[in-house]
DNA sequence: CCGACTCAATACATATTTGTATCGAAATGC
DNA sequence: GCATTTCGATACAAATATGTATTGAGTCGG
């Protein structure tokens, strides 16, 4: 035990972490614009003087929470690839599912995910953060996809960022659907087809 | 020349249709939350007093200007698919990319059409109204596709339903990569990539 | 231990936005 | 033509959101 009494004030770093906890509740739930002050802080029982005491502007929060996400998301696919890589012998279906099931698939993800999407498409300046970020995802699908072809050569070779932003496409536009129509669309459903394709499985003509 | 000295007011469906302009405008803009009833009349030329009176409320104003942007994109598509029909002789690839490249591309089309996927993901009682009106666009790709198979055989029989939804996905996901990105995605090109691997042809093996 | 400083809560002032009510012009029915 | 009704603009009132200032408790350095 150290000679200091226990801290009772959290930390600023912490009530900071609290408040992206709030906001990412919220824009998820209401949007970015939809959102206030109120609603962010009320989710985690601060008030809004701890907001604005810990961010400048509302911008600023929204994208310290999208850094965060997009961090976690990085390192869940990281821990994935290396995972289904380090089982021997898998094959291109094997490793390809089972990245693809690590990719996020719940609600909350999507929704943030679009959030922030529409906020970059409008906010010109900022699409160069958000592209640099979407790369470094588009980076690790890539790495894992060069890790199959030494597995398992079925796969196309050439165009591999082209592949990977495919993947990319196919999953937020699939999850969309699933997320619309549940019972319609089964999750990863899309992308497991994709995935056949590109394995050439499922180019069978017809009778 | 009719009895009836010309008309100088606007009909109500008018006024309608140019608030519906400037809310087409102002949510791809500002987005839904983010559009204010000021916002909307000012771009058109029109006093909130015009709002007020023709719409009860911004949900309304939303789904009537959703429901006009998915007939013209219904009729569009209809439109697009007897053309290519009736060039004889036309092989499944110049089918699908004469169809996917009349698909809208542009800006704008995205924004709302993200807003408003966004809006009824968060409005669970709008789903069936969103997926009903996305049913209509399936239905038309999965029509065209249907057309291809009695030409051009190549491409897969089976599942149509989920093809149709692969292609909208890839669709939809190729475009915001496209808007943030244009240097690195070229319009329509992700589709086309998908449109070659599933006629097999891209799935050649590593050397 | 004490003073300076930090942080979050509260209170307040301001700015925006929305909805309602009213008014005048214009179209329709008789 | 005249009365009635409709429609869009203006004015007003209420609600909501934001930013700033102040206050008090908690923390850190000497």
């Amino acid at each position: 035990m150290s000679r200091r009494p226990a801290r009772t004030r959290p930390t600023r770093a912490q009530t900071r972490e609290r408040i992206l906890d709030g906001a990412l509740e919220a824009f998820a739930e209401r949007g970015f614009h939809g959102s206030t002050q109120e609603d962010i802080c009320e989710r985690v029982g601060l008030s809004r003087g701890a907001y604005n005491s810990s961010f400048r502007s509302k911008d600023e929060l929204f994208f310290a929470l999208y850094d965060r996400v997009i961090e976690r998301l990085q390192s869940r696919l990281e821990e994935a690839t290396a995972c289904a890589l380090s089982m021997p012998g898998s094959t291109a279906d094997n490793f390809l599912k089972a990245f693809i099931a690590s990719y996020p698939f719940d609600r909350d993800w999507y929704l943030l995910q679009a959030e922030f999407g529409l906020y970059v498409l409008r906010h010109p300046a900022m699409a160069s953060h958000y592209a640099e970020r979407q790369g470094r995802i588009l980076a690790i699908i890539e790495g894992a996809l060069a890790d199959i072809l030494r597995e398992d050569s079925r796969i196309v070779a050439r165009g591999l960022p082209r592949i990977a932003r495919l993947i990319l496409a196919v999953h937020e536009g699939s999850m969309f659907q699933g997320l619309l129509e549940p019972h319609e669309v089964a999750s990863g459903e899309l992308l497991d087809f994709l995935v056949d394709l590109m394995l050439a499985r499922a180019a069978t003509r017809v009778d």
